[in-house]
DNA sequence: CGGTAAACTGACGGCATGACAGGACAAGTT
DNA sequence: AACTTGTCCTGTCATGCCGTCAGTTTACCG
C-alpha cells in the first residue's frame, strides 16, 4: 500500500536515515506537548533530535508536514476504536455499559493523543483538506460503529425512524471530543471531575437509543 | 470598570492611535479568516493596515495579545447569548422550540466569529489560562443559562436529581461548539446539511429534558 | 508661536527558513 | 586493506521576519 518512506528530493531512506526521521517525529510531538503549536520551531525539534534543521527538511517539506505524519500514525492506532462500539448491545443494562465503555475508552485516546489532535482539530476547521481528512478517518472509526447501531434500533422500531442516525452518531461523538479537549476548562466551572463521566455516557445513551438508561 | 486603552509602554491612546489600534484588530481579523493561524505574521497586519511593524508592537505585545483582544470584543458580543435560554420554558412543544432557537441562535453565532473562536479553542486546549478564561466567559452565557433551567426542572421533579446540571449543560453546548466548528467534516461524510440542526435540536432537548419532544 | 506628549518609522541585530554542495559513514567488492 | 557506491548528515549562505530603539513627524494646548 505505502511506498517506502522517502525523503524530500526523493531518494529512498535507508536503515539510518529512518532511525533520524523516526527521530524527528518523536521529538516533534513531544514539542507539541509541550509548546503552543505556533512557537514550534524547525530548529527547536532538530536540536531536541540532535540534528541539524537542514536534516529535517530532508525529511519533512515543512512542521505542518512532520505533523500530518505523525497523525497518521495515530490514526491507524486510532482504528481500534471501532471495538468500543461494533456489535454492542443498546438493550437494557448492556446498553448502559456500551455508553460507559464508549466515553471511557474515547477520552482516554484522546487524553493520550491530546496535543495531535489539536493541532488536527485547528486545520481541520481551518478548512486544510488533508487535515480533514485526517480527522475524519479517525473519527469514523467511531462515527461508523455509531451509526450502524442506531440503524440497528431504528430497523427493530426501537428508534424514530426520521432521526439521521449519522448527524446524531457525528454530533455525539464531536461532543466526546470536544469535552476530552477541553476538560479543564470543565473542573474550572463549577463541574465535579467525577460528574463527567456518567454525565457524558448519559447523553450518549440518549442520544442513540433515545431513553434513559434503566438503573 | 475598564481603564483607558494604553500602549505596551503605557502611554495612554488618544483619537488617532486608538483609530491606528482598531484598525491593526481590524486586519487581525481578516488575516485569521484567511491565512492558517501560524502563518499569520505581524508584518502582514501591519502591511494591510497600512502601517508599519514597529506600530503594531506599541500596542500589543505580539500576535497573542492581539487575538486576545478581539476575543475580548467579541466575549461583550457574546454575552447577548444568554437570552437564547434564560427564562425559556423546557416543557411540551414550546420545549422543542427553545431547542431549535438555541441550536440556531449558537450555530449562527459561532459561524460568524469562527476564524477568532477557533484560534481560542485551541489556545485553551494547549492550556494558556488566558485563553481558557475567556472560553468559559464566552460559553458562560449559554451553560449557565442551560444550567438553571435543568435545576429547575429537577426542583419541579421532572429531572432526576442525580444528574449533574452543569455537567450537561458543558457537555451539550461543547457539543454545539464542536460542530460549528467542524460543519464542512459533517457534511463530508455522509450527513445531510439540512438533517444537522433538527437532529442537534433533538439532542439537547433530550439532554436537558431527558424526554423526546412532542411531535 | 513654542512646548509637550502622542504617533509613527527606519534601521538594526538576531533568528528561522529553505537550498545547496560537499564531507562522513556503512556495507559490500576486489 | 583499499576502493567503490550510495546513503546520510552538516556547514554555509541568501532571504525574510521578529522585536526593539532612537529619532522624526504630527497633533494639541496655553
Amino acid at each position: 500500500m505505502t511506498g517506502q518512506v522517502r525523503t524530500v528530493d526523493g531518494r529512498v531512506a535507508g536503515r539510518r536515515g529512518q532511525a533520524t526521521r523516526q527521530k524527528l517525529l518523536d521529538c516533534l510531538s513531544e514539542m507539541l506537548s509541550t509548546s503552543p503549536y505556533r512557537d514550534v520551531k524547525v530548529i527547536d525539534v532538530a536540536r531536541m533530535a540532535g540534528t541539524s534543521p537542514a536534516t529535517f527538511y530532508q525529511y519533512f517539506p515543512d512542521v505542518e508536514g512532520a505533523v500530518l505524519e505523525l497523525a497518521d500514525e495515530m490514526a491507524k492506532e486510532g482504528a481500534g476504536l471501532t471495538e468500543l462500539v461494533a456489535g454492542r448491545s443498546w438493550v437494557g443494562k448492556s446498553g448502559a455499559a456500551a455508553a460507559d465503555e464508549l466515553v471511557d475508552g474515547f477520552l482516554s485516546f484522546w487524553r493520550k493523543n491530546d496535543a495531535i489532535l489539536r493541532v488536527i482539530d485547528l486545520g481541520a476547521a481551518e478548512g486544510d483538506k488533508r487535515f480533514s481528512r485526517i480527522r475524519t478517518k479517525i473519527l469514523t472509526a467511531v462515527t461508523g460503529s455509531l451509526t450502524e447501531s442506531i440503524k440497528e434500533l431504528q430497523g427493530k422500531g426501537r428508534v424514530d425512524k426520521d432521526v439521521s442516525a449519522p448527524a446524531i452518531a457525528g454530533s455525539l461523538v464531536t461532543m466526546l471530543a470536544g469535552v476530552a479537549a477541553h476538560q479543564k476548562g470543565f473542573t474550572g466551572s463549577g463541574v465535579k471531575q467525577a460528574d463527567l463521566k456518567p454525565n457524558l455516557a448519559l447523553l450518549v445513551h440518549l442520544g442513540v437509543t433515545g431513553k434513559k438508561p434503566p438503573k
